[in-house]
DNA sequence: TAGATTGTTAATCGATTAACAATC
DNA sequence: TAGATTGTTAATCGATTAACAATC
């Protein structure tokens, strides 16, 4: 850490600290140590204290951290608890994956509306929530003011499409295309989810 | 890099270097410099050249890369024209949109097999291949030796599966669980596909 | 030859790990 | 008090960037 400016890294950990902890709290456990988070996690007991200081001082010496605080406090970072609007675009096999697999719920987003441009696909309903036409999207974020839009699309309509949204005021994307979306758009917020390079990096590793 | 061992970072990096180049190649581009990959990645030229030069020579000092040659190298690294079978395990959904959406052809994976536990989705065919009931998974493996599974199943099922796998001869793993297999599945190769990292991470971002 | 750009070494930067005093 | 474990500083390690000689 660098003034204040925390790395992608450390909210990555962060985030498998609240999984974990939210799954012993669920069966009872009221304190944990660091050295026990490391054992379960992978990760170094130095290192989750690092990563939590960073944020503030939410253990005890000598006693650990109390799991609901630490479970608290980390969901305040994530902002977990925020109420966060999304839309999809793209409703395809996997646009429709997305819209019925992600935990939107658990993680503070709700899923508001879902958008594609062929007119077979809209009119249906995906999660409760009906599938509309794309000429419908400007209207419709206007009336409901979505702060992240799920892409899933192909890739040569990114870019018009992003253009478009952050206009009418999207905040953060998840990009589930092959378009490079941090060129264009630096200041964005990006999470990207990459198929190919996953699949070409674990067809690297088989051959190490 | 250190003695040889090369970064997850840097193979990420190759796979887009990869992809680009592909891109450049079909319109009709020989020659590329650092400087123009740069230009065009986002990454900085001093680290392609660094990327580069960990596997080898591949430019020309004066001129640059040839384009063709540059992709010939960077696919034998990350054996993109190597032949790897691939099953994958959970057809709901996810696992649907996964088979029917990732380029496995590209990458040089072929998906020679669909396994579910569900009789309701067994018989059912998705991209030409028959979904298989778990059952039959033994046979399967023994007869048609797949080096990768791809998991679309509940959390809660990894380990007994991929223990199984394991001693199928299954050597690589794409994980859309939430289960974390470095702890108990140290040496097989790994990439996790997390949603719930992704949203949590945009989460953060979104309070900058 | 002059200009361009690689390959490669050295410098910098950031992230992880180790160590230990503080303190519960 | 003695034992445990945090918070935090210092040391180490690795990755990125800068610089430039080599050379096409």
């Amino acid at each position: 850490m660098k003034n204040g400016v925390i790395s992608s890294q450390v909210i990555k950990r962060l985030s498998k600290y609240y999984r974990l902890l939210s799954d012993l709290s669920a069966v009872g456990v009221k304190k944990i140590s660091s050295k026990t988070i490391a054992e379960k996690t992978g990760f170094t007991a130095s290192q989750i204290r690092q990563d939590l200081n960073a944020f503030g001082g939410f253990g005890q010496q000598g006693y650990g951290y109390n799991t609901d605080i630490l479970i608290c406090e980390i969901g305040q970072i994530l902002r977990i608890n925020t109420h966060k609007k999304a839309i999809l675009i793209g409703v395809g096999n996997l646009g429709r994956a997305v819209a019925l697999h992600l935990e939107f719920e658990a993680s503070g987003y709700s899923l508001i509306g879902l958008f594609d441009k062929k007119e077979s696909v809209t009119g249906t309903v995906v999660r409760n929530t009906p599938v509309r036409h794309i000429s419908r999207l400007d209207e419709f974020c206007r009336e409901n003011r979505p702060e992240v839009a799920i892409l899933c699309i192909p890739k040569e309509e990114v870019p018009i499409i992003a253009d478009h949204l952050i206009r009418l005021g999207v905040k953060g994307f998840i990009n589930f295309t092959q378009y490079d979306m941090s060129l264009r758009y630096g200041s964005v917020a990006v999470e990207n989810i990459n198929f190919w390079d996953s699949l070409t990096t674990l067809s690297y590793k088989l051959g190490e």
